[in-house]
DNA sequence: TTGAAAGCGTTACCAG
DNA sequence: CTGGTAACGCTTTCAA
């Protein structure tokens, strides 16, 4: 009747926006050129095959009933027209790839790439998209990126390593779940302390702490007393687990533990070295170096070795994240087991059962947290300390 | 009149598919209520404002001029709202971000990580969003993914590293090149070679053949004669390349080039390690090792010290990439710098050059074809060769 | 089992 | 400078 769309036979006002097909309700004319410019649509192959556009895409999302012949025709025309669908018209009328979002500092750091990969593997297992996003360290960033995420429609968020504890943090990270919340996505923290309150946030975490405290443990029960400690940056969290566990351990051995030996600085290659030439500049007396990160202590491992120490005849020296690095040091570096890409899978996981399971349960509270374990992996960077002249 | 959309005063049909607000052209009445599920829209925002969704479009899409009152009201109740805009809708309205696709086999490869890197960094730099997926070795996953990637209407797919030389090979990218290129987009091979013929495709390259003639003619100007060479996989274009490098630098040196010495596997530690570990056991006469990557020269050098053989006094290793492993060694690996980073930012400026330049210029045949230098750093794992006993 | 058409949330054109 | 609204390409309901 009077209304409609693209009925009213040709009644339509000038159409001065570009290309139209099949203008009328069933004037089946002025079709576009095949393998003109631009995509194939969805109606193309239906003019093609000789069906409406509702088969094609019955046909297509395989999700209802329809007869072989139908389907053969139509699919021989996607093959021919080289067809794919529009992800974004298809996300709009409601279906659609879900997609995570994964969100990074620095994309070069080989943590990371196994947690991106344990959510990359699990999410294509079940058909989902990752996008990846890299802050550098940068809040503004971070915040434009979960802003575009959050644009992008995403199932869920995924913010990787650890956070910065400013007193900003929770508050920021609180807006973040609460944002992502109320437009059907989700927030997951992974290698992060959960959030404080009833915040709709997952965390998926590992025992950084049990960690840290296992591998002091393995270098006090080895004789050590004197050790160099290196944790990472004072206000990342995970280097204050680190620290913590360390601390607990010597506690636990009735060792002094020496606040004086404990150098912060970046989980970097250089600061392993410098915080090392440092302390050795400053004579300071430690028989083991505990590294933040595997990569602080290759860069511990090089500076002793230029100040023509060795390893672990001298020096003992264990690390932290067990990456590939680890093991491809000379000698080997015994450090703690994190399981990132187990990790990833797990956050991966936990949305999507989230997303099967409880449709409407949205609306903070249920700030799920996993835990996963940490362990030592015994290598040869470690050997009862020497007694030094 | 008869036609219009939304037009009609109420004489629409019944309307079970959902909520709808503003029924009626001039009706401003059963509106959502406000904070309700799902994701506030932009005629939430309009009609909260008082204003049209025209120019909710406007002042948030920045490109038009309006009044500092609208902006002011609309942003404040963007803002109330959190309103974020629907990045699918836009696309599909034909504004939209756009996206680079990067493909890669395993996303655990320092090489990768380091392009990866170039490619997102100068996209987000333009604005651009990057979406990474994993094809672990698997020719129908690649396939899968780059219709999937195409289905996503992203801007262009850069499919990452050395390529299997396979017969099928040159087809099937030549199918994605015309393939991606119909549907607007565009495929980008970084470090792999051109495509044959008049193919819509752009190739980022580097000098691969070149740094392994270089490497090589380093090791036999040390005085190498006998030299292991571990290139990779023998049907891997970087391989290829890389063993002809060094066969080039041999004849050029007038040193015979002793087939039986190559070792063919794959860019991995373990690859290193048994490929050195086993020429030892045959009493293979070599005094170097021209290793395919970093990562295969880390494994040779563990197998080589396994043995008791020292780098570089008994033993000179080379490795290929640079990759920060290379300078983490012990000793530190001399080897051939490869510009991933920089690859990746040339291949995103390809991309986005050839956007804003050309448009309307498709159809095949300006396969643009860029190749980077690379060249030789020298550290500490190459020494004269020591007379054996 | 199939077809017709409304609706998803934007953008951009046209008219004022 | 602002408002109205067709169109983007698809899914899904309703009707046949």
């Amino acid at each position: 009747m009077g209304y409609g769309f693209r009925t009213g036979a040709g009644r339509g006002p000038a159409r001065p926006w570009g290309r139209r097909y099949g203008e009328g309700a069933a004037t089946v004319s002025e079709r576009k050129a095949s393998g003109g410019a631009g995509r194939a649509t969805i109606r193309d192959v239906a003019e093609r095959a000789g069906v409406s556009v509702a088969s094609v895409s019955r046909v297509l999302s395989g999700n209802y009933p329809v007869s072989d012949e139908l389907r053969r025709r139509v699919m021989k025309v996607v093959r021919d027209l080289d067809y794919v669908t529009n992800a974004h018209a298809r996300s709009l009328a409601g279906g659609g790839t879900p997609t995570v979002a994964i969100l990074i500092n620095n994309i070069t750091g080989a943590a990371f790439a196994h947690v991106a990969k344990g959510v990359e593997g699990a999410a294509s297992l079940r058909g989902w998209l990752s996008l990846v996003g890299t802050t550098g360290d940068d809040p503004e960033r971070e915040l434009a990126l979960v802003n575009l995420m959050r644009q992008q429609g995403v199932a869920a968020v995924v913010l990787l390593g650890g956070a910065y504890d400013f007193d900003e943090y929770q508050l920021r990270m609180a807006r973040f779940a609460r944002s992502l919340d109320a437009a059907g996505s989700h927030l997951v923290l992974v290698g992060r302390p959960p959030l404080e309150g009833d915040v709709a946030a997952t965390t998926v975490d590992y025992d950084n702490e049990g960690g840290a405290y296992a591998m002091a443990s393995h270098l006090l029960s080895a004789g050590h007393r004197r050790v160099l400690v290196l944790p990472g940056h004072s206000e990342l969290t995970t280097a204050q687990g680190r620290l913590r566990g360390a601390r607990r351990a010597f506690e636990a051995y009735g060792v002094p533990f020496d606040p004086g030996m404990v150098l912060h600085g970046p989980y970097d290659y250089g600061h392993g070295y410098d915080a090392v030439e440092e302390s050795l500049r400053r004579e300071l007396d430690f028989t083991a170096v505990l590294a933040g990160t595997d990569v602080v202590a290759a860069g511990a491992m090089h500076a002793l070795r230029g100040a023509g120490l060795r390893v672990p005849e001298d020096i003992s020296i264990v690390g932290y994240d067990d990456i590939p690095l680890a093991s491809q040091l000379t000698p080997q570096l015994t450090t703690v087991h994190v399981p990132y890409e187990e990790m990833g899978r797990a956050a991966l996981r936990a949305v999507a059962d989230r997303r099967e399971g409880g449709a409407g349960r949205r609306g903070g509270g249920d700030g799920a947290h996993l835990v996963l374990g940490t362990h030592v992996v015994v290598r040869n960077s470690v050997q009862p300390p020497a007694r030094r002249s």
